[in-house]
DNA sequence: GTCTATATCGCGATAGAC
DNA sequence: GTCTATCGCGATATAGAC
């Protein structure tokens, strides 16, 4: 049994391995939690489709909200993978950038019902221990890492220097998140049908991004 | 410009002033959806407060989630009613879009939770059905009037001609709302804390817009 | 104690008098 | 336009049988 004593998580832990447990635990709590919600699932039903008991789910995960802080960080992490093309200088930047923002698109609507989950979160409680954890414990590392990406590129003059890579970041990642929840809306809007075609809202978007923040304003093409 | 299309395409607003009655009830039964939520309010509620019966509301509005459209409308409403300093040709479209933008922004920060009931609906059902009611009877006119003016910009080539203007549109406004929803969670992030200061995340937003389709990214054109 | 049938209440919505 | 009275429904409360 060894009931779980004050095990330190290692969910939110990027970059350690992780044990089988963790993983079946993981992809089995994301079916679940993306299926029916939060409040609905509940750690047995977790710890049975993953084959082993509840109490081990506590040994890997401090509590239920741990748990699904974890699986929505993981979320995170599939649409952050695509960013390593835009540390490796392989074609220009807008290139890479428009490939970057497509990929990450279509992550999001390959797992739409639980990047839902992630729009849910945001705009839920006004909470601040709540949304300060989400923040640190969900988006906090990708963000800085793409953060981070933008600043090299204003370093290498792949992008112009005077705007702010963080302003810049959250256009990135908050029209993404737009379009998963606005495209139901917009869609059936006739000036806006481009909010139901993912491959023309995404090159859209990077070309309206990217021209604002190249360096050069005329072919955002050239590097 | 502004070609009139015959559908108001809203319960009550036969053209121009609203009875008494009704405008009594939009302001009762916004502060109290605002406060409460649609589900938690209920018809004899809003009338109460209005000094009026309950009857007395199924006759201006065809049903409750009726009258729910119509206040979200109304805070859309007022969101674009800054729209007509971007029509009115009085100062360069870079200086007039800057100020709409902080203007709805304002807006939407005044009635925070009004703003979010909207944000919950748009991430709210798959359903169909919804999903184009909330487009054609909230959202519907006032973004084609956004998208309208954008066209206009580019025809006197205030702006670039090669870009959507629904796009834009979409940026403009989902972005407003991006900060609405995300601004107690992403301003815990130390590089995006502008997430967390209005007048700076308008000034940034609509320099990366603006940038995006202005015609001369080095000087704004003068008119 | 548990379970279930019944009564009560508030809801959205309607009918019809004035 | 506004009202009173009322409908059908679902949730809740309660009372009785077991």
């Amino acid at each position: 049994m060894a009931p779980s004593r004050n095990t330190p998580s290692l969910a939110h832990d990027p970059g350690t391995r992780q044990s089988e447990s963790v993983i079946r635990i993981l992809e089995e709590a994301e079916t679940l939690f993306a299926e029916l919600g939060f409040e609905a699932v509940s750690i047995n039903a977790i710890a049975e489709r993953a084959g082993i008991s509840k109490a081990n789910v506590f040994h890997h995960f401090a509590s239920k909200r741990d748990l699904y802080l974890a699986v929505l960080h993981r979320a995170c992490e599939r649409c952050a993978d695509h960013m390593q093309s835009l540390e490796v200088h392989d074609g220009t930047f807008p290139e890479r950038m428009r490939a970057y923002s497509a990929d990450m698109l279509t992550d999001m609507l390959d797992k739409a019902s639980l990047h839902r989950l992630m729009l849910r979160e945001l705009l839920g409680e006004e909470d601040g221990r709540v949304a300060k954890e989400l923040a640190e414990r969900v988006f906090g590392d990708k963000f800085a890492r793409l953060v981070s990406i933008l600043r090299t590129g204003q370093a290498r003059a792949d992008l112009r220097s005077d705007f702010d890579p963080g302003m810049a970041a959250m256009v990135l990642i908050g029209m993404n998140l737009f379009f998963l929840q606005s495209r139901n809306v917009f869609g059936h809007l006739p000036d806006a049908r481009v909010a139901a075609d993912p491959k023309r809202y995404s090159a859209m978007l990077t070309d309206i991004l990217l021209r604002g923040i190249a360096v050069s304003p005329a072919s955002p093409e050239s590097e």
